[in-house]
DNA sequence: TTGAAATTGAAAATCATATTCATAATATAA
DNA sequence: TTATATTATGAATATGATTTTCAATTTCAA
């Protein structure tokens, strides 16, 4: 059974906020992790409807919230506006680096990096939460087109 | 006088594109300028609006957009989906670090940082455009609170 | 099994931002 | 300068993404 502890994950956590499973969470949940993809709102409202016709969109909203919240999913907040999101179960933290031409989003992580944020912050008097790191670029294959 | 420069390139930017001056742009500028914060749209708009009175809403968001064209200004998109506006004139490349209790900014650079990610992107196949950090922590005053 | 509580889809409400439109201001060419 | 064409303005309206409302349905604990 694939996914199966994000499954858990995911009924786990309903159930300690005392909320109620449905089969429509777990069919969105089925589709967001299987689509290896940074997906918008609309997108993944679109995937689900094409299998399970009925969905509404409210619930997709709904439920990606849930997802965020215990931890499956990211919310990416691009400089077009733009919103996405990404299952992070499985992947460690990375930073992104995207392509202006063509949408491509790779996952990247420096050790470096983030050990060189840590002292920024330390130095500013900061305790460092959270951050977030994007870099706008041509990919190769844009480049040679 | 002073922002003389910022006049200039918004005057130079607004003739190279067939543009007029008008004086409400004039005035959004000086407000935009003399304010040292990170600004939402809604926050300028009540400032230029308090001395000003007859100003419009659509007008701060097109000059806005136009300050952005010519390079004076810089959308800066936050975490919680807020879009706050800073001049860059006169302002080095920073990232920024954030307090998520009292939502002060400081600007920070680290040079290293800045190589590592262009050896980042460059080690997978991307020329860098622009690239975005945020860090959000606890700032030194409120930790202590 | 039942009934209180949560979930659903559809529609309506929000919210920030953008656009429309009639009027006013600006700039260019004579 | 003045006439004319073009752009800018403010108010109102539209837009688009996300949220909320609501009546009907589903879930689940006792």
């Amino acid at each position: 059974m694939p996914f199966e502890d994000e499954r858990q994950i995911f009924e786990n956590y309903i159930r300690s906020k005392n909320l109620k499973q449905s089969k429509q969470r777990m069919q969105i949940l089925e589709i967001f992790l299987k689509t290896e993809k940074h997906l918008t709102a609309e997108e993944l409202y679109r995937l689900v409807k094409r299998r399970f016709p009925s969905i509404g969109y409210a619930t997709i909203y709904r439920t990606l919230k849930l997802l965020c919240d215990c931890g499956i999913c990211s919310e990416l907040r691009l400089d077009d506006g733009t919103i996405r999101y990404e299952h992070l179960y499985g992947h460690e933290h990375h930073d992104h680096l995207i392509c202006i031409k063509c949408g491509k989003f790779v996952e990247v992580v420096d050790p470096e990096i983030e050990k060189l944020q840590e002292k920024l912050a330390k130095k500013e008097g900061f305790i460092l939460k959270r951050h977030r790191l994007q870099m706008y670029g041509i990919c190769k294959e844009c480049r040679n087109k």
